[in-house]
DNA sequence: TGCGTTGGGTGACATTGTCACTGAAGAGCA
DNA sequence: TGCTCTTCAGTGACAATGTCACCCAACGCA
């Protein structure tokens, strides 16, 4: 799976500002990996042993119950890092998250002894590192926030504008808006139809037109 | 607020191994902190600016929300260090999470450039700091596993035996007990109530008492 | 003893989750 | 064109949880 990609190093602020010296070691060290859309890039019975940069894709992180049941915790762009395999590997506790390729991706994978001199002698690496960690864990208070406190109808409107990424066609399946929010097909089902009574939005099969952004909008805003 | 302790640098895996000549240092740069139980140790009006580790005494964090309701997100012990003010700090983003004391508190405060020279120099230290990052990822992890997939029972269950760390009398109101879970107070009535009528325990006013804890543990395992 | 504060109980109703179905839309094929 | 299979969505009944508006009981204290 070992693919190349160009000086990689210019994409992560972390790297970007190293002294060339040292940039081109890392081009040395790291190894570069694919995967297909749809792939798992990590998950409980896959936990990578180095470190994970991503430069290019998106990867889905998302957290699934015994019941089946599934909740997206955040997506990692291009350019960002993947600490909580990073978290998972140092902690060595079970967890049960997984990560998909949502799109093609191609990620630099650093062993951990280049990790780990990178940290210690780069201040502009290991802020990059922390504050990885940081975001992070602020996505997640927010998941918690969420899920804890918030309406089914205003998170899933919230939900709705962010996948449609500006636009206003969504291609996604009620169960995949369901696993979205760590909810149940039928309660995505309920929440759509009520939206689509209200104008809202428009269904077909598989597929979601947003026709009222602004009211949308208003509604996700009331959180 | 200032006081004193010991060698501090004894107690924390992150500085325990450190040569002698950093640890004298520390000890010079970092200053002791106290606080009360039940004082505030940050929050989202009141981020410290510099890098925390518990020395005695324990902190909840929990986040609340815009309704009034709370739900603890984890608990910093002696010896571990407190990484969220740290995320909230190198992210500055907005959130509402806060550290309340919940014994009396005595905390290490280090500044800022100590601690980025540490985690420059200092192999272990900044081990020690990666690790606490990942430990409280992890926490995040259970608890939106809980939260969007538990039931409420089972977690109530849960947390009166965690509460009642090995006794079987537990001191806290219902309205406390929903501030752990993320809930309502007759919601947490409600649960109670069943439970004692099952008797798996006996409510007093303001205290609880586990009558039956290998049931509990029973309960609190089906999760 | 009376009074205010705090903790807890309760019923009605709204929202969300679960279960067991049904039916509808599209893909592939004779 | 029809047939069949799979995937996607709709529905009603019920359970669990959250919300609201109250009530009452226990306790602390003047």
């Amino acid at each position: 799976m070992k693919t190349t990609v160009g000086d990689w190093t210019e994409s992560f602020l972390g790297t970007r500002n190293l002294p060339r010296r040292v940039r081109d070691k890392l081009l040395h060290e790291a190894r570069v990996v694919s995967y297909k859309q749809g792939q798992q890039v990590f998950g409980p019975d896959n936990i990578p042993d180095s470190l994970m940069f991503l430069h290019a894709g998106r990867i889905r992180v998302s957290q699934s119950s015994d019941a089946g049941r599934e909740i997206v915790l955040y997506r990692v762009e291009a350019g960002e890092s993947c600490v909580l395999t990073t978290a998972c590997m140092l902690s060595e506790e079970a967890y049960n998250a997984e990560g998909i390729a949502e799109t093609d991706v191609k990620a630099i994978t650093l062993p951990k002894t280049s990790f780990d001199r990178l940290a210690a002698e780069e201040d502009s690496f290991r802020g990059f590192v922390f504050s990885a960690y940081s975001r992070r864990l602020i996505d997640l208070l927010r998941v918690v926030d969420d899920v804890a406190f918030g309406r089914m109808d205003v998170r899933l409107a919230e939900r709705l504008l962010a996948l449609g990424e500006g636009h206003s066609e969504i291609q996604a399946t009620h169960q995949a808006l369901a696993n979205e929010l760590g909810t149940a097909r039928e309660v995505v089902s309920r929440i759509l139809n009520d939206f689509q009574k209200r104008g809202l939005i428009l269904q077909t099969r598989g597929r979601i037109t947003l026709q009222n952004k602004p009211q949308l909008e208003r509604l996700a805003d009331s959180a």
